[in-house]
DNA sequence: ACTTTTGTTCGTAAATTCACGAATATGACA
DNA sequence: TGTCATATTCGTGAATTTACGAACAAAAGT
């Protein structure tokens, strides 16, 4: 056995609590809303709609591009966010699965 | 205008933000899980199947009923733990809306 | 080179989370 | 009225989160 399949608490249980915690802020689901409705958005468009610090601003992005569910990509001397495709896919098919949708 | 509609940050996304935070553990994602399965269960069998103290354990069933997504009945000396219903069906309407499932 | 624009990182403080064991509460049963 | 079984709450640490402003970095235009 090369894998400890008598664990409780699996690989799945932890993406899901991974994504779960990236979306456990009201600003971060905002912004993900915002991203899945409109292709990407510049972080500075961000800062001019929501009420918090730039700097504020940027950890929430750096949570959510650890969680691996945005990309940043430059566009001097701007940063152009969007949703990481493959990985927002792999959140909602788990979604779907424990929620049963 | 009795409400503030200009608020950018609405009650929607802090109650789904909330929802993601109850689930933002693998242990809880686990309990979730689990009581989504078969109907409900008691503390006890948690703390026999989950690697943590028990007193942890109450930690994430009192965050989890806060939440508002489980709810405990007294069956003495045992507490049997279900799903809260209503809001478990909300939680998956906001995640069905929020991920466009 | 200097300045402007954009965003991140640093430093810091307050609050929250997660974990544990010990102590406590509650009701059933002897 | 003890005692047992079951869970919660308390007390405590260590780590993490959230927020802010100040400082810094990078690249473009002047």
């Amino acid at each position: 056995m090369t894998t400890d399949n008598q664990k409780v608490i699996t690989e799945d249980h932890k993406k899901l609590a991974r994504y779960a915690k990236a979306m456990s802020h009201p600003i971060r689901i905002y912004i993900l809303e915002h991203l899945s409705k409109q292709a990407c958005c510049y972080s500075g468009d961000l800062t001019d709609i929501l009420p918090i610090a730039k700097s504020t601003l940027s950890q929430h992005l750096k949570e959510l591009r650890s969680a691996g569910l945005i990309q940043g990509e430059i566009e001097t001397p701007k940063i152009k966010y969007c949703l990481n495709k493959e990985n927002w896919e792999e959140a909602k098919k788990y979604f779907k699965l424990f929620l049963n949708l």
